[in-house]
DNA sequence: CGGAATGTTGAGACTAGTCAACCATAGTGG
DNA sequence: CCACTATGGTTGACTAGTCTCAACATTCCG
């Protein structure tokens, strides 16, 4: 379980949220050190969560050990949405992070809130959503693939620059995981996407994406699509009115 | 979409469903011929559909071609659980198969009914974690585990029997993009299983198993588990007593 | 500076994919 | 009733991509 080990050392508070993040939500917030586990596989599911700061992961192992990571929540995202009595995934704190719990209990006593029904219902559908696209680049698609389509959705999540770079704090064992790789093979993608231009890797955990078009194309996993050239990905409409 | 080319030859109309089938939802029932489009990717969500017979599939495709096999959907099964304003999924039926249409329209404007509300919120999270488990399966697994995952669960599904006879509604490429694997492969597997006398293959369509437990250990991909031997997978409790 | 953790690179093995031939089954029409 | 065909399924040979194992490099931190 999470611990009620709520160590908020100079970690900002719920006052410091915007408004937005928490709305109508009234949960205790808790801080989470890098690894801790929020909640563990096979632990009652009594509250949902939501993310105030920092990344989460959601993971599941097979008996044997092999790990797949199911999902990252950055802030704002729901989790917890599971059915049943028990969850089926082990959601752990990726660095230093904090979380709102939000019993159960209190929302099914405001079943009869629209606002909160449509809010649980559509993070179901949306993390379902998700999870579609997920499955399809896990089930048919190359390494480069999955790797491009990796970056370009975490470029996307980051906002709107067209050449951002992205700071990941998960470290390659999670990349692979995520990707249903080998942390090898994430490794030598990496390299590749470098060699050719693709990205730059000032560091290790920071990637400047140089050609998001063609790893937004590789992403697409359209093979027949013409073998990439170097047009903007998406021009200024101001600047194109020159 | 769907075309209102409600076609049902002899088909049994929803007066005889079950009761439990279609629970207080009103909506109209359709029939589909073998390999008929309910909704396409990218049409507008204006439906839900729930399975009154036969079987259905949830299709994606990338843009040159390569098709994963999402769900399939029995009797008794919500789909069209979509976010935003358009389909992802292709829900097609695999054999002649019908299903009752519900408007989306009529569930917004009893967003205060808690029944429904309930219904699906539940739908959503179920189906949340099937993709789960599938995800995990298409991540880790090999050709081996997932075509015994893919076994257990129908044997799971179509009832309590210890030694049950499948029948296999779709054929071997359904199979094929539902695991994330080639036809071959599966095909490949399937006679591996048979000859390790794990299954028999009396018709292509037709698969007995012999061996629950084997295949349900394989499943579970646990490859330290104990290389397989004969005990009755679920010993009757009463037959343990005397 | 030393040690631990994390990440990269290389060589070889192995699983599953691809391509191609073959087989089985179910219709269809003479 | 029997070719003939179409479809779906199986099998084999070969290939390619990814994993595994191992060595090495880098970064972080005490």
């Amino acid at each position: 379980m999470y611990a009620l080990s709520h160590h908020n050392e100079g970690l900002p508070a719920i006052g410091e949220l915007p408004a937005s993040c928490v709305p109508r939500f009234d949960g205790t917030v808790i801080s989470f050190a890098s690894g801790e586990e929020v909640v563990g596989a096979g632990d009652p599911t009594k509250n949902y969560f939501r993310v105030i700061r920092g990344l989460f992961r959601a993971v599941n192992f097979t008996p044997d050990g092999r790990r797949q990571v199911f999902a990252f929540y950055t802030p704002g995202d729901f989790c917890g949405l599971e059915p049943d009595g028990t969850h089926q995934l082990t959601i752990e704190a990726v660095d230093c992070a904090t979380m709102a719990i939000l019993p159960r209990d209190g929302y099914r006593l405001r079943m009869n809130d629209p606002e909160v029904n449509s809010a649980l219902f559509e993070g179901a559908t949306r993390a379902l959503a998700l999870t579609i696209d997920h499955m399809m680049m896990i089930g048919r698609s190359s390494a480069e693939e999955r790797l491009a389509w990796f970056l370009t959705m975490l470029a996307a999540r980051s906002g709107g620059s067209r050449a951002p770079v992205l700071e990941l704090a998960m470290q390659r064992q999670d990349i692979a995981d995520y990707l249903g790789l080998s942390i090898e093979t994430v490794s030598r993608t990496f390299t590749l996407f470098k060699d050719r231009g693709l990205i730059n890797l000032p560091h290790k955990r920071l990637v400047q994406i140089l050609r998001l078009d063609a790893l937004a194309r590789l992403a697409a996993a359209d093979r027949d699509a013409a073998p990439i050239h170097l047009e903007l990905w998406e021009p200024e409409p101001a600047a194109a009115a020159a």
